[in-house]
DNA sequence: AGTCCTCACCGG
DNA sequence: AACTCCGGTGAGGACT
């Protein structure tokens, strides 16, 4: 293992040094003229450190320079501050080298919002500089405070595990999906009719409009729900809301075209004509990835909605000539997440048996229900409260109670406002008293309520939003490790093509399924390369167990086809 | 005019 | 049968 840090100079250039083992600087810092030369010409290097890889990566991109392993300094500084308990420390190499000075540390800069079709990063480097010196101070102290975490080596796992992700997200967000702005077109005409001139409605919309305020014997808007609520009441009917599952039982002729109007009015504003306009350039669409973007570490994209692409819009991702798409999901890859993570003896047995796993957690708890296990798991994942929820888990339970206790105790412990860990270490915040971790999307403890006040509230028992943050990390350690684990798919499965020499391209991800751009003959081996990607995460993750994660794959020219 | 909130949909 | 977990998105409207 090569390791180099590198550092890219204001004038296009760089200072870079080789790092020895323990992570300290070998010999005197470097100067090169031109940063791209510099990586390129150090082919030996296996890793770069840096302080930020959105910062410095996609300036290599552009020169046709790719790298092997990074190891991002800021991004390890936030998922060491976490695992140490520091909500809402500052994250930046400026921050980490204040608190190593013990000088006042500067607030990170502000995000930036994604605008369309822009290529910059989300974090701009800070205000405050950090020379290459610097940072490798704050890198030496980062190798330390690995060995402090509950588990070293998966918490070293999880840094360059996270690194790597940051690679690939550059990367992406550099090649774009394969996008046919003309087939997209078609799918909408075709969905919505034309469009008016002027902006507004496109045809089918407004007379979806005008069947529903024909229905009602008046002008109703069908876009703002206050309006349909008051046409619901003046006809009889009380409603709380106009969401689909409450209305679609109800017996009355507005009904069916307003579900019909929503599913319309969504793909017009969201990913009709003026998305294509905003996101689509020369047959790609480019949004932005961030890997752990959210407290789970699920990745989130900025701008263009990329992880909530609607399946009829998908007919619009079509290869290159002479390419194709290989889709691949991993199949019911949560519940096998509990059992390796739960080590249950009897969900880890169902877990590597080959086919359905819902259906063998059906025939050893459930009698054959499929559809009763699946509940089950996913009521067991999502902390279901209510309903036949409870009675399944109970069965859920009697047969894998490993399983059960484990995330039965990680409610418990958000509960309590202790420290939730994924598997590799990824840490859920602690309860705070300020609005800063509930900004992130945590549910925060709040005074308890007076006992006469609030609806549902039982003396002795946890507060709503107490029940809520139990929840919450309930799902946080299945989700989140189901998210390492495909962090590491991801960065094998890149690996595995750089080496072979393919000219397959990551291109889309999202949660639990990947889209790998190649030309028709490499199809087999990417194949294959998942395949060999998810084993290589299973062991490196979770050790020999008898668990497996299988992927189902596609290969086609259009992802609608996949499945 | 700009900011924040609610609603309801999309995806996993 | 109910709408539980994680997000992004845009429109409309209330507010400053």
């Amino acid at each position: 293992m090569t390791r180099w840090a590198l550092e890219a100079t204001d004038d296009g250039g760089a200072r870079l040094v080789g790092l020895s083992a323990d992570g300290r600087p070998e010999g005197p810092v470097l100067r090169e003229p031109d940063l791209a030369a510099a990586v390129r010409s150090r082919p030996e290097v296996t890793r770069w450190v840096w302080r930020s890889t959105f910062g410095i990566y996609p300036r290599l991109l552009a020169a046709g320079v790719r790298v092997e392993r990074c190891y991002d300094i800021e991004d390890a500084e936030s998922l060491l501050l976490a695992h140490e308990g520091r909500l809402g420390e500052p994250r930046s190499a400026a921050a980490a080298l204040a608190r190593l000075r013990h000088a006042p540390v500067p607030p990170d800069p502000p995000q930036r919002a994604a605008e369309p079709g822009s290529q910059s990063s989300l974090f701009e480097p800070g205000p405050v500089p950090v020379s290459l010196e610097d940072l490798l101070q704050v890198y030496g102290e980062q190798l330390k405070r690995h060995e402090a975490a509950a588990h070293p080596g998966r918490m070293r796992l999880l840094t360059a595990a996270e690194s790597a992700g940051m690679l690939i997200a550059c990367e992406m967000n550099r090649s774009g999906l394969p996008w046919s702005a003309d087939v997209h077109r078609e799918v909408l005409t075709e969905l919505l009719g034309e469009r008016y001139a002027g902006g507004g409605e496109p045809r089918r919309l407004a007379e979806l409009a005008d069947e529903v305020s024909a229905a009602f014997g008046r002008r109703v808007r069908p876009d703002l729900p206050a309006d349909v609520v008051k046409a619901f009441a003046q006809a009889g009917i009380r409603v709380k809301s106009t969401r689909r599952w409450e209305i679609e039982s109800i017996d009355h002729p507005a009904v069916k075209p307003l579900i019909e109007y929503k599913k319309l009015y969504r793909i017009w504003v969201a990913h009709g004509w003026s998305w294509l306009q905003d996101w689509v350039r020369e047959g790609r669409f480019r949004p932005e990835y961030l890997p752990g973007g959210t407290v789970t570490g699920r990745w989130v994209t900025n701008g263009g909605g990329a992880l909530q692409i609607p399946k009829v819009i998908r007919r619009a991702v079509v290869a290159d000539p002479g390419w194709k798409l290989v889709v691949a999901d991993a199949d019911q890859m949560e519940p096998r997440v509990l059992a390796a993570i739960s080590r249950d003896p009897g969900l880890m047995e169902v877990a590597g048996r080959p086919g359905d796993l819902y259906q063998a957690v059906s025939d050893k708890a459930f009698s054959g229900d499929r559809e009763m296990a699946k509940l089950a798991v996913l009521g067991a994942v999502y902390g279901q409260t209510s309903g036949d929820g409870l009675k399944n888990l109970a069965l859920l339970r009697r047969r894998f109670p490993r399983a059960v206790a484990y995330v039965d105790d990680a409610a418990r412990a958000g509960e309590e406002g202790r420290l939730v860990r994924t598997w590799l270490g990824r840490t859920c915040p602690p309860a705070a008293g300020s609005g800063e971790a509930e900004e992130a999307g945590i549910p925060q403890d709040a005074p308890e309520p007076a006992a006469e006040g609030e609806e549902g509230w039982v003396p002795g028992y946890a507060s709503t939003n107490t029940r809520a943050r139990g929840r919450f990390t309930r799902n946080f350690v299945v989700q989140g490790s189901a998210a390492d684990w495909t962090l590491l798919v991801m960065a094998a499965l890149r690996r595995s093509m750089s080496t072979a020499g393919l000219a397959a391209e990551l291109v889309f991800f999202q949660h639990d399924e990947v889209i790998v751009h190649c030309p028709e003959a490499e199809a087999p081996t990417v194949v294959e390369a998942i395949r060999s990607a998810a084993q290589e995460a299973n062991r490196i993750a979770f050790g020999e167990t008898p668990v497996r994660f299988p992927f189902s794959t596609a290969v086609v020219s259009c992802y609608a086809d996949a499945k």
